[in-house]
DNA sequence: ATGACTTCCTTAGGAAGA
């Protein structure tokens, strides 16, 4: 049976963390890598750098800010969708969606929220809830997805090393975590929780007060899968190798390999 | 705690991140 790695990454500045991209890929070799917070406009998006690494893709820029990118190993991502419907004055690069090796992809970075309460956390809930309308309808499509992506949510307090100093924080409010949840419960499951049901796994690490060397992390990158992929869950991880070299991202790459259905591929006869 | 650390944009210091 096929596998396919599909990982998720919030790079925080492709142009800054070029070099450290270069490694990560030639070092694991997704076959897919999802990409945040971009920070470049599409004209600075280092797409010959990242095809000599033997990947193409497709990617939303935006100046100084966010920013989403697919990459495929060998292919070319089948774009079937950018932008988040249901607000057509949001012009932030958030969203971008692609079809590869059979596989629907849903790449985001959502939005952080604070400071709460206030604009940026009511833009945070209503982001989600435009999401948890179209992960509907992916559902309904019967079409097998992941959505994977910087979720900027905390699911639970087993989360993050301590949950004290981060009470008021967007990504541990109450709101923020129902949406989570209300995801879950449409039909869609946590890669990285099922695969690690009991143990501390984080995906980020701030820079301040030596959160890394410490290990105080949170878990905020997500991989969530649909009823058809699930049981293809073979394997799952974060290469954290990666939040140790210089100049890091406070992210770590976040990964998944899943067994896909033969008929899934396109292949010669 | 208007903190810390790091990026971007611009070239000294503010905005934003989480």
């Amino acid at each position: 049976m096929p596998k396919l790695r599909i990982a998720t990454f919030n790079i925080n500045g492709i142009r800054a963390r070029l070099p450290a991209l270069l490694q990560w890929l030639e070092r694991e070799a997704p076959d897919v890598a999802c990409l945040q917070e971009l920070k470049t406009t599409d004209d600075a998006f280092p797409i010959e750098a990242i095809r000599a690494a033997g990947y193409d893709a497709i990617w939303q820029g935006e100046k100084s800010w966010n920013g989403v990118a697919i990459l495929a190993r060998g292919a070319q991502p089948v774009e079937s969708r950018r932008g988040l419907p249901g607000d057509p004055n949001d012009r932030q690069s958030r969203y971008i969606e692609a079809a590869v090796e059979g596989v629907l992809i849903g790449c985001f970075y959502l939005p952080n929220g604070n400071p709460q309460p206030g604009p940026k956390f009511d833009y945070k809930l209503a982001w989600f809830e435009r999401l948890l309308r179209h992960a509907q309808g992916l559902l309904d499509s019967g079409h097998p997805v992941v959505l994977a992506g910087d979720y900027n949510v905390v699911p639970t307090d087993e989360d993050i090393y301590n949950p004290r100093s981060w009470r008021k924080d967007a990504l541990l409010q109450p709101e923020s975590r129902e949406c989570y949840a209300r995801l879950l419960a449409q039909g869609w499951t946590d890669a990285l929780r099922t695969r690690y049901p009991d143990e501390r796994i984080y995906t980020f690490w701030d820079y301040f007060r030596q959160h890394w060397q410490t290990d105080s992390g949170l878990r905020i990158d997500h991989l969530l899968l649909s009823p058809s992929l699930a049981p293809g869950l073979r394997d799952a991880g974060v290469d954290k190798w990666v939040r140790g070299e210089p100049h890091a991202s406070d992210h770590a790459p976040t990964w998944i390999e899943l067994e896909t259905k033969p008929g899934g591929r396109k292949r010669k006869s």
